[in-house]
Order: C-alpha cells, then structure tokens, then sequence
DNA sequence: CGCTGGCACTCGCCGGTGGAGACTGCTAAC
DNA sequence: GTTAGCAGTCTCCACCGGCGAGTGCCAGCG
C-alpha cells in the first residue's frame, strides 16, 4: 500500500528483484530467500531477504505461485528489470563473431538473407525470430517489363532499386502480340523508372501503341499493396521447448502462422515506443506468457523494416536486446551496402 | 507363429483390425474387444473378437500398452489398413466443395498460391502440410534482364515460362553503364530466351559489346542450383495439437523447419514407390511416431512437384490420402493453365 | 470346429494419506 | 534495521486400496 505508488526501489530491494528475475530466468524455477542470500551482492541473511521479497509482492514485482513456495517475477517485475537492472549487456563474445561472421558471409539474394537472419537470431537468442522486409513502396523503381507466359497471360516484372523483385501476372482480354507486349512495357518503363510505387496512381499514359496494355498493368500495380511487407518467421521449435503444456505450445504456433498479426505486433509495440513488450503488454492472449523483443533496422539512415524475437516471459531480456540491436545494425549495414 | 508369415488375413480379423484402426484413429484410446464387437459389421461376440485380436497381435498388427488395456494398431497394422482395408474414400462433400473454391479463386502469384495450398491443406488433414513447387530448370526462359542497382551491383533477373522468375545479384569488377547493360540483356536474351537453364552451359556469346558482363551473367546463372525446389511448409501448429509430449513436438518442428530434409523424406518416399510412409519407414529417428502422405502432381503431364501431409501415425489415412491426391490433381490443372 | 458366456485375473487410474522438504511469516533479541 | 529461531503451510512423492476396463482361458453349445 504504502510504497506500492513508488516508481522507485530501495537498492536493496532491486538489488533482490534483479537477483529473482535473473535467477528465475535461469533455471524456472521459484527463487527462496535463502537462495537469493547466498548469492555475490547480497550480504544480508535470508530473514532479511524475506522481508524484502515480501514488500516486492506487495507492490506487484512478484508472486508466489503458492504458500510456500519461492516467488517469481510478475509483468511488472519483468518490466522492472528490463527498464531498470538490465543493464547494457554486451554480446557475449562468441556470439558477436558469429554475427560478424554471418554478415560477412551474407550475400546473395534479399529473401534468402533475411530468412537467414531469423535462424542467426533463433540460434541466438533460443527463441523464435521474426523478420520484417523493407516494404516494396519504399524503394524506387528501377526496371518494369510485360513478359508474355501465354496466349492472354503476360507477367508484369517490377526490380526495385533494393534488390526486390515484384511480379504480377496480367490476364489479357485478347491476344496481344511481342510487339505490343514490349511497346507497352517501353511505355511503363518511361513513366515509372526512377519513381516509386506512389507515382502509379497519377500516370497518363496517352495513346500510344500498346497503351492500353500498359494502362492495364498500372491498374494491377495501383490494386496492390505495396505496403505487405515480406515476413520470415525462424525458429518455431525454440517455442516449443520453452513451455510446459502442448496446448498452449499450440496456441502460440498458430499465431505465428499468422504473419500479419505478427507483423502489426511488431509494429504496435514500436509504435508504443518500446523495444519490449512483455505479457499481456503484447495484447494478445495466447501470448499472455510470451514477450517480445523488438528492434527497427535502417537503410541509409531510413528505418524499413524490424526485425525480432519472441519467446517465453522468463527469456534472456538482457541477451535478446544486445542481440536484436546488434543484428538489426548490421543487417541494415549490409541493405545499405546494396 | 503358424501365421505369422501370412500376407492374408480372415476375413473376419480384417474387419476387426480395421475397427481398431479406425477406432484408434478417432479417439486415440486403446480399443477393447468389447467396444469393437459392438460396432455394426462385426457380429460376434466380444470373446471372439478377444480371440481374434490375440492372433492379430501375435501376428504382429496390435500391442497392447499394458496387460489389460485395449489394443492400438503397429506400424504393420496400420500398413495393412493402408494397404488393403482403406477404401478409396472420397473426400467429403464439403471438403470437396472448400477445394473447389479455393482453387477457383486461386489466381495471382505461383508462390502465395503454393503458400495458401498448404493451409488448405492443413484444413483440410488437420496436419502439417508440405508443397514442394516446380523446380525452375524445367521451364524454358521467357525473358533475361539486367538491372542495375547500385555502381558495381546489377540484377539478372530471369523469368520462366511458368511464371517464375529468378533473380541473381552480380558483383561486377568495374562500373557498367546502361548502355553495355542493356547490350549484355540483349545479349543473353538473344542465347537464352527459348531454352533451359540447361542451355547456360554451352553457350559461346563471341566478343560482342557487353559480352563480358553478359559472361559473368551466365556464370552466376551456371553456378546456381537450379533444382532446389521452393518448399512452402503449413500447419505446424496442427502437429503440436496430436501430440502430448512437448519434448516431440520440439523435435518434429525442428524436422520440419530444416526445409531440404523435408523435400528428400517426400521424395524418398516416392522413389520408393510409396504414397505413404508409416513411423520408422520415414527413415527419421523423430518421425517414429509420424507418418507422411505424398503424392505428386503434374503440369502438362509432366511430373513437376510433390505436395504433402505429416502427422501422427494415428492419422486419419483414407482422408489424408483423399486430400492429398485432388489437391493435387487441381493444383497440376491450375497450374498447365498457366 | 468355431463361437460364446462366464469367470478369474491383471493392471492402470484415482482418491486419500502421510511424511519429507522447502519456504514463509512472525517474533523476540541484538 | 537486521537477524536467528520457530512454527506453520503447502507441494511433491511414494504408497495403498478399491474400482473398472479389459484380458485369457475354459467349458459348453450349435
């Protein structure tokens, strides 16, 4: 009651929050009073400790899970801990060379890099990854071809200047020979090359050869939405080894089946201004035991896309933070690189 | 013993294994002999069916879990039912009528309609699902195009006639203007367009401008392993839900998520002339207690990919098999429509 | 000879019981 | 404010016995 207001903690008494949270993380199990005692930092007895405990399950930092038992951390304990005792961990050694050397060797097609990086984070970080590509309307145009596939099919090829590659298949009325087919496309390059997706929308295209074709194709690439970003999802098994009960294992996968949920959460909880939501801070249920560790990357100084993890509420936060902060720098070095 | 070598089985005991099968099947508890002489079709008494059972578990096709416990089928037992006793069931009727729609309304890219025939799939079995697309090095090339995206960077992208369309970065040695850019596209579309990636190899593209890009081209396009597959995977939530020990669903997911090991277990399988694969003969330690149901399907009557289902060895098979071979009979029609 | 009813038996499941152990809260002393 | 000590609480586990599902076997029947 009386200190449940404070937004701040006696040294001590985060010092015992820190040594719970941290301790919990390690081995999921409820941490005593004795236990915290006999840790490095704390030099009081385990009488004292219990007292301390007591006054952070007042204030909502902890719980027991019943009587007599150790406690472990709440939401708000986790929070705690990440906004205030987490401290700015430093990957652990190997870890950064494995980064290094990942990005290093990184080369080759977007998609099959930013798949990649889901298993560099997973391995990582033992948790499931995600991966958010740099959305197509960002970029700017810098290549569009019609391609015919079949008598009244033609593929519209879009490269963009960050290496993607849209695609869209036309349905044609009527058949429509080469010529027309690359009349059309010399047509679209002309209007489009060098501008970006936004410039679809106000295009005149006259009535040159192959025009409506092209009007066509436009039509297709305004319909679309540019703004899906491409997601990669890596890991799912770290999830799997991280709970207790198969339905809630259950649960979780099949909200990771669901791309664009997990994409708008990502983005929520930047939106929110957080790297890390925690619990019921994800504002999903099934997640209600989950957090989430989050982090934008840049190409030349534009943030894109985002990368991170998602794992069980007693994650390594410390660990996942260096490591979705490291990751997501380097990755956006690399992007930028081209 | 006398009949363990028989390949036959009374007629009688057939009918009883295939009640324990379908039995377990549908409740995944052991079946007694008296819940099985209730069922219509089989009309003995419960003595005669204890007596039955005990010859088809001697004869290998039933365990027992534990001394008075019901009966669940082996791997043999569940091979028989496959084998003989599965009927050629057809898919039921609203299920027929999902695939249907769904393959009407199926239209757009080649990879998000691979990627949506495994939820399809998935809803339809209940089980995780594979589909393994068209490999590029049978389609012919369409079109070749170079793009350049950064100083020393371009893109050769490559589009086929099923509507694929590849795409290789370059490294170049020293900045390329548009001009020999697009001499080189002229170029390599010139030798390519028409043919396989099989053709990359012997070509000879003389000393023409651009010729050199053009031959960095075909080095990049001749070094890549055109016949890696695209692998779409879905459902994975499903195996965790049939399931009860969280410990193997980790290492199914884990199977699951290494995409080329996925691709080799389903063609194993048909190479060995199978469409279903039972526990152990998967060949994969952590599939012992799964099964996969394959089928391939064709475009144009060619044999292109495979598609498939994995899920407990309880699995509901005539379905599965059902499933399994209309999705991918539309999807081959789908698909030779262009 | 095959099928059946009857019967004794086996064994997993379930609820209750009784320490052992791990922690706690409280209190009294420092 | 800190601590040792202590009584109390509650989980976990092992054990027990009864219940029930299901079996194997046997004797009898068509």
């Amino acid at each position: 009651m009386t200190s449940a207001d404070e937004t701040h903690l006696d040294d001590r008494k985060a010092r015992v929050l820190r040594a719970v949270v941290e301790s919990y993380i390690d081995t999921a199990q409820p941490v005593g009073s004795g236990h915290v005692a006999a840790l490095p930092g704390i030099d009081v007895s385990s009488a004292t400790v219990r007292n301390d405990m007591a006054v952070l399950e007042q204030d909502g930092y902890l719980v027991q899970p019943h009587t007599s038992a150790g406690r472990i951390p709440t939401e708000k304990g986790y929070r705690f801990f990440v906004d205030n005792l987490g401290g700015q961990a430093r990957l652990r050694n190997p870890d950064a060379q494995q980064v290094r050397s990942f990005f290093s060797r990184a080369h080759g097609e977007l998609e099959l890099m930013l798949a990649d990086t889901t298993r560099l984070l997973s391995e990582l970080t033992q948790t499931a990854s995600v991966v958010v590509g740099p959305p197509h309307e960002a970029a700017t145009i810098r290549s569009v071809q019609l391609v015919g596939l079949a008598p009244r099919v033609a593929l519209a090829v879009v490269v963009l200047s960050n290496g993607a590659v849209d695609k869209h298949t036309l349905e044609l009325d009527e058949d429509v020979d080469e010529l027309r087919l690359s009349a059309a496309s010399s047509l679209l390059a002309h209007h489009l090359v060098g501008r970006t997706y936004d410039a679809v929308a106000g295009i005149d295209l006259g009535d040159a050869t192959g025009a409506e074709v092209a009007a066509l194709a436009l039509g297709v690439l305004a319909g679309h939405d540019h703004e899906a970003e491409q997601v990669f999802i890596g890991g799912a098994s770290k999830v799997a080894g991280a709970f207790e009960a198969v339905a809630q294992v259950t649960e979780i996968l099949r909200v990771l089946e669901q791309q664009y949920v997990v994409v708008s959460l990502l983005h929520d909880v930047l939106d929110r201004g957080l790297n890390v939501a925690i619990g019921t801070e994800t504002g999903m249920a099934p997640l209600a035991e989950c957090a989430v560790v989050v982090a934008p990357y840049e190409v030349d100084g534009e943030p894109v896309g985002t990368i991170g993890v998602l794992g069980p509420t007693r994650m390594n936060y410390p660990q996942a933070l260096a490591a979705v902060a490291v990751v997501g720098r380097r990755l956006g070095q690399r992007l930028s690189e081209g």
